[in-house]
DNA sequence: AAGTATTTTTAGGTTATGCTAAATTTTTGA
DNA sequence: TCAAAAATTTAGCATAACCTAAAAATACTT
């Protein structure tokens, strides 16, 4: 009489297979085509192992085109997944943030756990409570719902040349979950949307920062300087969506 | 040289465990002692093995006290974890009608996924934002912060008699799963805090429902029946919450 | 270009969470 | 009260997601 019927649609994916297709497209969007068997493995703590025999199977069920020996890319499908959960994490950071008032530094990990969570419902009413400013609290664009993502044209603080001006748009993903770190950089006021200038680059990057009026300086580890993340205030038009009433001039 | 640390704090409830210990103190607020295998097997659809397999290891990590083949109770380590998550549970849910907007059919299903990914401070945060009444938008009493549970005497509306007058205080955990016809309850009317008098109890059950002025009469499945919870119309105060200003002098 | 170092895969575990089928215990009811 | 029915457990598998160790492929280096 027990009708076990468990209708299961189209199975989803598993939060750590997300999670790999999340990573490709993290790589993509800084222009890397391929990843690695050992990026996966570093970036999830995981033996490289464990990749292999998760990329077969994101291969299996078409997410990915992967050849063994040659680190994987996404396939359209694969991509499209991704980019949806892309966006799910950065609106649910933005949410974090901007409604419940949770530390820059704290809403990556709690987004990651969240992300594979949300129903696309509960994302949409989410979406529609915050401001629609499509970048996240870490300065990277929010893919849009049809699942196009950004070029990402920063580079780290430390590919930069002394005495350039910068605006500082992100940080790593690695950085992203070393909280301790970003409620530093938070304190030195190193986060996104800051312009600085790059006064030395031997031994620990020295930044200057600040309007005409007060500047200070502040030293950082150059190993924490290459997980931040810049654009030449040159450019910084493209990242300053919504911020065009201020008219620039610099742009000569 | 990789540091492979992976520093595992006191190993956390996986979501299943979460499920089953919850369950027991559902029927725990009813004063059901005990829960047994069946109990399981129905409510999460899966084989009777299956439960006696998670009985084992939940009384192997003492969330349980397990007798086998006469049920689980839970140790008061175990009831502090269930009362805690269940708590989660009921403010996530006021936390998707009241500040989402959600309806109120489809909250359980949602609060569900999230209840296991969200943090403590999260949750904090959530429950600042909603107001401060102890309920569950489904009548169901919120535990406090230190776990402690509310005993519940509503009874299925099938156990009253004929020409009572109830008021609705809540579906089973069953109903509450059952989208659609939590729906077609909330088109009657049929939901927490309504009063109805028992009309009839011979085939579908009728209620009356409504103020002096507008009376309606809605029938419904003795089926659906039984898995909608109520409190006599004399007791209510208990549930009356917040309420109180509306002096009730029905007591004698 | 060949040998060494590095990366990646293969092979063969482990644990959590599910299953089915068969064995066992408890309950029911004539 | 005792046999059939129902509930529960045991035994033996399956799959996901991890692991280690060894083999194989690729990359580096001189």
């Amino acid at each position: 009489m027990k009708a076990k019927q468990k209708i299961e649609r189209k199975r989803q994916l598993s939060p750590t297979e997300e999670d790999y297709l999340l990573m490709i497209l993290r790589f993509l969007e800084r222009g890397i085509e391929r990843v690695r068997t050992t990026d996966f493995a570093k970036e999830f703590d995981v033996a490289p192992a464990t990749v292999t025999n998760m990329l077969d199977r994101l291969k299996r069920r078409k997410l990915v085109k992967y050849e063994k020996y040659h680190g994987v890319q996404l396939t359209e499908k694969g991509k499209i997944l991704a980019a949806k959960t892309l966006r799910k994490h950065r609106i649910t950071e933005r949410f974090l943030t901007e409604i419940l008032g949770m530390d820059w530094a704290e809403t990556h990990k709690e987004a990651h756990e969240l992300e594979h969570a949300l129903s696309d419902e509960l994302l949409e009413r989410i979406e529609s409570l915050i401001s629609s400013i499509p970048i996240c609290p870490h300065g990277h664009r929010i893919p849009t719902k049809k699942g196009e993502i950004f070029h990402d044209c920063s580079r780290p603080l430390t590919e930069f040349r002394e005495g350039e001006e910068v605006r500082i748009t992100g940080v790593s993903h690695k950085l992203e979950k070393d909280v301790r770190t970003l409620k530093k950089l938070e304190k030195q006021c190193l986060i996104p949307g800051i312009d600085v200038k790059i006064k030395q680059k031997t031994g620990p990057i020295m930044l200057q920062i600040g309007n005409k009026r007060h500047t200070r300086t502040v030293a950082i580890d150059s190993r924490i300087a290459s997980n931040i993340y810049a654009v030449p205030v040159r450019i910084k038009e493209i990242y300053a969506v919504k911020e065009a009433s201020k008219d620039e001039k610099t742009s000569g």
